[in-house]
DNA sequence: CGAACAGGCGCC
DNA sequence: AAAGGGCGCCTGTTCG
């Protein structure tokens, strides 16, 4: 009998690769295998194509830096993560050797902290154990989970598992950055470089005028000193935000908010950053899969999924190279509209607030937006009450789903997505009135966002086995929530275009079967991601 | 002195 | 016009 699963320790600091072939359910079909070297993983993909069973994302790193793709993959700590979720064990570690413990009925250690590539040390605690057995142990055992959970967790499980394979190959491929753009577009916001810790001319000259305005001199970073400053003018502000500053006259304001807004870019994505995150012009973050409680991804280092639109230029293709930028057209109400079958809700593929708008607020896209935006973040204020209420006499299967997700929320119960990631409860204790309704607020989005979140893994992994099948050389460089960036030569582009479309369409099978909802992609073929 | 927190704001 | 869900990460500030 073939094998259709191996699990795979790639094995590094001098130890070889070591695998074991299983049958689907995960019990094993053959002793331990020690392989001479990750070329001879290669040769197994090629050869069999199995699923590979991995203990965590980072376990796919050696072997992309040894230039071996794989095809699938079942993410044992990934999938752990959403088994204990999903049987209501919050807090719980999920890590290799807490998924172990609890199979030996032992109390689970914390998670060990994220390791560098570093040298093993005496006290590496995984170097210690038997890393493949264990992965085959807990694999077997979320093999008999999954078996008896729904089919939505199956799926989630592998798109989750394809997700840490995408991650670790974005972050080896990197964005395409460009340092001189980078360099040009800071120059001209905020004059020239200044020596490493200086002020940019611009910064320092706004500051002065702000200084100026007050009669005399404060640090404009510091909000208490701005504070007090304005309360001196007679402006008594709760915050210095800056929608709360904007509504203030006094000669301060302007200065100030620009200020503000250069500072934000500076000391964010300024010069410090570009020195520390572009090497040899690629961006490499490093992101973290389901790092959110939604499912949504998080990064680590350079604030990748904060990348301000002043500086998107230097997002710029290779020579005879283009991007491929898509992203998912008004995603979460359209996730909504599968959710609750309130299909009147979305019912093509056209402007989802603007086909609104023209429905029901007089062409106005703007209420259109706000009114959904409202229900499904939970937001009452602003003008948002009557927009709600033509939402609930209009679509009120939608506003129902998202109005019992909210009380479920204030009520302490469980909420999960449409796969079913599991919400974690509210922290434990007496429940004040408007911490319940924080709650609330939060399952009320979190049962909308966990599913696009949804949507938009299973998008990554039917886009990427579209571009392996196809033999593409486009490569994902880039996903932020529901928009996802392709490096491709310049003549591959539009299929590369057509494989984002189709696989969007796809991810909306998987999740939704024949609803009638559709998830259009916007999709440019630019040069810079500035452009449109 | 560094760690932890708060305020603020970038993105979705 | 007013301020609602999720993050990461900066600076300033306070704590130990």
């Amino acid at each position: 009998m073939c094998a259709v699963r191996v699990a795979l320790d790639p094995g590094g600091h001098g130890a070889p690769p070591r695998v074991r072939r299983l049958f689907e359910d995960g019990t094993p079909s053959s002793p331990p295998e020690t392989l001479p070297d990750l070329r001879a993983v290669a040769a197994l993909e090629r050869e069999h194509a199995p699923r590979w069973v991995l203990a965590r994302p980072r376990s796919y790193r050696p072997l992309l830096a040894a230039g071996v793709e794989l095809g699938r993959a079942h993410d044992v700590e990934l999938v752990e993560g959403l088994l204990v979720a999903a049987d209501g064990r919050f807090g719980e570690p999920h890590g290799l050797a807490a998924a172990v413990a609890r199979l030996q009925g032992r109390v689970p250690e914390p998670d060990p902290p994220e390791v560098d590539d570093g040298p093993p040390t005496l006290f590496d605690a995984r170097a210690a154990g038997d890393e493949l057995a264990d992965v085959v142990a807990v694999h077997g055992a979320q093999q008999r989970a999954l078996a008896g959970a729904g089919p939505g967790m199956r799926l989630l499980a592998a798109a989750e598992s394809a997700g840490a394979l995408v991650a670790e190959e974005m972050t080896a491929a990197g964005l395409p950055w460009r340092p001189d753009v980078h360099d040009r577009l800071l120059s001209e916001l905020l004059g020239p470089r200044p020596l490493p810790g200086g002020r940019p001319a611009k910064l320092a000259a706004l500051a002065e005028q702000v200084d100026a305005a007050f009669g005399r001199p404060l640090n404009p970073d510091s909000p208490a000193e701005v504070l007090r400053a304005f309360a001196r003018a007679g402006h008594e502000l709760q915050t210095t935000r800056s929608w709360e500053i904007k509504r203030v006259d006094h000669p301060a304001v302007a200065p100030l908010l620009a200020y503000k807004e250069l500072a934000r870019l500076h000391s964010a994505h300024g010069w410090a950053w570009l020195r520390s995150w572009v090497h040899d012009g690629r961006f490499r973050p490093e992101y973290v899969v389901g790092g959110v409680v939604s499912g949504r991804w998080a990064t680590r280092g350079g604030g990748a999924l904060q990348i301000p639109k002043a500086v998107r230029g230097a997002v710029r293709a290779d020579p005879g190279w283009r991007l491929v930028v898509a992203d998912a057209a008004q995603l979460e109400p359209r996730v909504l509209a599968a959710l609750s079958r309130d299909h009147a809700l979305a019912p093509g593929e056209e402007d989802l607030y603007t086909a609104l708008a023209a429905r029901e607020f007089g062409g106005d896209r703007g209420k259109a937006k706000l009114a959904l935006l409202s229900a499904m973040y939970g937001q009452t204020s602003g003008g948002a009450g009557v927009l709600l209420a033509t939402l609930r006499r209009r679509y009120p299967a939608a506003m129902a789903f998202v109005e019992e997700a909210a009380r479920a929320g204030e009520e302490g119960r469980l909420v999960r997505s449409h796969l079913g990631r599991t919400c974690p409860p509210a922290r434990a204790g007496h429940e004040q009135p408007a911490a319940a309704r924080a709650r609330g607020r939060f399952t009320r989005n979190f049962v909308v966002q966990a599913t696009a979140a949804e949507w938009a893994l299973v998008l990554l992994a039917e886009l990427r086995g579209l571009l392996r099948g196809s033999g593409s050389p486009a490569r994902l460089v880039f996903f932020q929530h529901d928009e996802v960036l392709l490096h491709t030569p310049a003549e591959a582009a539009q299929e590369s275009a057509a494989a984002v479309r189709t696989a969007a369409a796809t991810a909306g099978r998987r999740l939704f079967g024949d609803s009638p909802v559709r998830f259009p992609m916007q999709v440019r073929v630019v040069e810079g991601y500035d452009e449109r």
